[in-house]
DNA sequence: TTTGATAACTTAACACCGTTAAGTATATTT
DNA sequence: AAATATACTTAACGGTGTTAAGTTATCAAA
């Protein structure tokens, strides 16, 4: 009976493969140029097929975000095994963030600056199984550590925690969609973020 | 011989009913609902006669933008003529840019998180009459003073501005593009970045 | 083994979008 | 009065997300 099994596995293959074709017009064209039927004529479906497979657009998008999400955690956790200070590694998770931005900026915008990534479920609460709320979770984690260890001043980590994200989230999203304008040299940016907004945290 | 001037007269206007109707959709509706038609429709006019008088969709929008841009700075304007102390006059700068973003959402979005403004001119320079361009030179000026009264410990003007503004934008633009997201109250967010980032700049 | 149901996929269509080419009516100039 | 320029509209092109209906192949039961 192993009909059934392989089934579902044909379908999580198509399911998959929608996702990669997906994912790679965004790599390369950016948000813009995604649209059903493109994504359809990739995989050598009719665009209707990926309604089979996902609710609408914003469904199929969101999907993509989480994968995403699930890549920086990926980064994260290298990052955190090294067990450095709570607060080193904190550092080196923001840089890790803001680099991770700037190397997909299509699926970065699409996870960050578009309105469609959706943090809660339906009840209102954080949506448990959301990379957006893990990945959260562990910068949150992060932030709470480095409090114990009594290297951050400031005692509310929702606060700090928001703070840094804000941080890290205005350099990536004006470096991303402001191409043209003067920066400053990208690695002096970051590292002057990093250490200005470490500097107002640090005790 | 009034009637040449009449007839430019009749011509503003016209544009500036356009560009009316449509901030006015913006305000209300957001980005994705401001459609030439539906801007067409509002001001009782084809669809085509826009482009009478704007070169196409981003240009409109570009126009729209130039307008909040000029908006802000007038805000600013309001704050330097109470002439504070420099460092006084930064922060309460920021705090307005923050406002000002979470009050015009959807203004804000367009002119800072599409990638839709022109910055720069076609000589690759920044653009001259740019209001985004003199919204920054103003900003960047008031980091000047505040470095020159030595209340602020880095010395280069461009990082400095460019931190601070992508502090400003992050925030805003998390406030704004996840609203459902458990955000921390937030005036406490504000107040909280403006310091921590004020309290790594300082002296 | 044939019939009937179910699943997987496609075709055709709807209502929208930005934009352009061609047409029209009115006003101005010659 | 005829020619020209101005201001606007109509119709159309090729694109979009999405849905309803139709098709085809696979499998279960009679």
């Amino acid at each position: 009976m192993g009909i059934k099994e392989r089934k579902e596995r044909e379908q999580e293959d198509l399911q998959q493969k929608i996702l990669d074709a997906a994912s790679e017009l965004f790599a390369k064209d950016g948000y813009e140029s995604v649209s059903m039927r493109k994504i359809a004529d990739k995989i050598e479906y009719s665009p209707t097929t990926i309604y089979l497979y996902f609710k609408d657009k914003n469904d199929l998008l969101n999907q993509i975000c989480e994968e995403t999400f699930a890549n920086l955690i990926k980064d994260w956790q290298k990052i955190e095994d090294k067990a450095d200070e709570p607060i080193v590694s904190l550092k080196k998770s923001m840089q890790a963030y803001v680099e991770f931005g700037l190397k997909y900026p299509n699926h970065y915008e699409v996870t960050f600056t578009n309105p469609i990534m959706e943090f809660l479920g339906e009840s209102g609460l954080p949506f448990e199984g959301s990379m957006g709320q893990k990945a959260f979770e562990n910068l949150s984690l992060q932030v709470a550590k480095s409090m114990e260890a009594g290297q951050i001043k400031q005692n509310d980590v929702a606060v700090v925690s928001q703070l840094i994200w804000a941080m890290g989230h205005g350099i990536v999203s004006l470096l991303n969609s402001h191409k043209d304008f003067p920066f400053v040299e990208k690695d002096t940016l970051i590292e002057g973020s990093i250490d200005m907004i470490f500097d107002g945290i640090k005790t």
